[in-house]
DNA sequence: ATCCAGGAACTGT
DNA sequence: ACAGTTCATGGA
């Protein structure tokens, strides 16, 4: 991580292929978003670091990433904390030539590398909040999916008011390993969503479920098998978790929605592509599967036919 | 009204 | 191993 401590802010140094522009485009793609707030070109995110609640002013300079603390500036320790977060939040671990290389010569992605160039996988840090919002997000609509993700975090997130807005925090797998199924039920969350949900809040508050634990395995079929053996995992829940927190480049959801109609609306399809001509598509996206999601994902926030 | 949504578990063969 | 069914509800 490359970063400089300024004591009232701090400075993040990306890699070269990042457009934070870009990124914010991404971020802001629901107005139902709970979880940060985009103004006047900047972006605010309430992070939580050695128990207290730190809120973030974040926008672009010359390449760097600015953060800015409006409440007050924590310790160093807690803004080193912070770099990292961010650090990881926008993926900046990942040196995206070799996905550049190979997206030029990809009749898919060749457009879309050059039109979102510097856009990066916009990760979920925190693995419950990753496995929350993939579960949420199964089988239903993604205003809906937003709709139930407020509710949650509005019912059992800490909070946080500054100058009249209120900023929310994920909910804690503690929190939610407290509560029951009718709970949730009452916010409009099928059962078994919310059984999924709650089983994974206590078998991370057991220690068994940890993003640690599942990062030493460090091979991708590993992970997946791991994440699969969860009730509520699925093959695509894996791959999007491991795609969005577990920073898998080879991670491939390709029994994702999204990811069709993007294909069909690119490359002008009567009907969505099948698994097997998705296949054919990505043969030779090898190492950068997950990218390639992300920029087709990407690309329907701008192709409103 | 009808179809389907950033799926997964369950059931029967 | 594989295919069909059920879960459940809001959005367009």
């Amino acid at each position: 991580m490359k970063w400089i401590d300024h004591e009232s802010y701090i400075e993040i140094y990306p890699p070269k292929e990042f457009n934070f522009e870009e990124c914010l485009i991404f971020l802001g793609r629901s107005n139902q978003e709970v979880l940060h707030q985009i103004k006047e070109g900047s972006l605010y995110k309430l992070i939580k670091v050695n128990e207290s609640l730190i809120l973030c002013k974040i926008g672009s300079i010359n390449h760097s990433i600015k953060v800015e603390f409006p409440i007050s500036s924590p310790s160093i320790d807690s803004r080193k904390k912070v770099a990292e977060y961010i650090w990881e939040w926008f993926d900046l671990d990942q040196e995206l030539g070799g996905f550049y290389q190979l997206a030029g010569q990809d009749k898919v992605l060749k457009t879309l590398a050059h039109k979102y160039y510097g856009l990066r996988i916009l990760c979920i840090p925190d693995l419950f909040e990753a496995l929350v919002w993939a579960i949420i997000g199964q089988q239903i609509n993604l205003t809906f999916a937003y709709t139930l993700k407020k509710r949650f975090v509005e019912q059992y997130g800490e909070s946080l008011t500054f100058e009249g807005e209120t900023f929310w925090l994920f909910p804690s797998f503690e929190k939610i390993a407290s509560i029951n199924a009718d709970d949730l039920r009452k916010l409009q969350f099928t059962n078994r969503k919310a059984e999924y949900i709650i089983d994974i809040a206590k078998a991370m508050i057991n220690g068994g479920l940890t993003k640690e634990l599942l990062l030493q395995k460090n091979d991708y079929q590993q992970i997946q098998k791991s994440l699969m053996m969860i009730r509520g995992i699925g093959a695509w829940t894996a791959d999007y978790v491991m795609m969005k927190c577990l920073h898998q480049a080879s991670a491939f959801p390709i029994a994702d929605v999204g990811l069709h109609n993007a294909l069909k609306n690119l490359l002008g399809l009567k009907e969505k592509p099948t698994i097997e001509e998705i296949e054919e598509y990505a043969e030779n996206w090898g190492g950068w599967q997950a990218y390639a999601t992300f920029y087709l994902w990407r690309s329907l926030y701008d192709k409103k036919i």
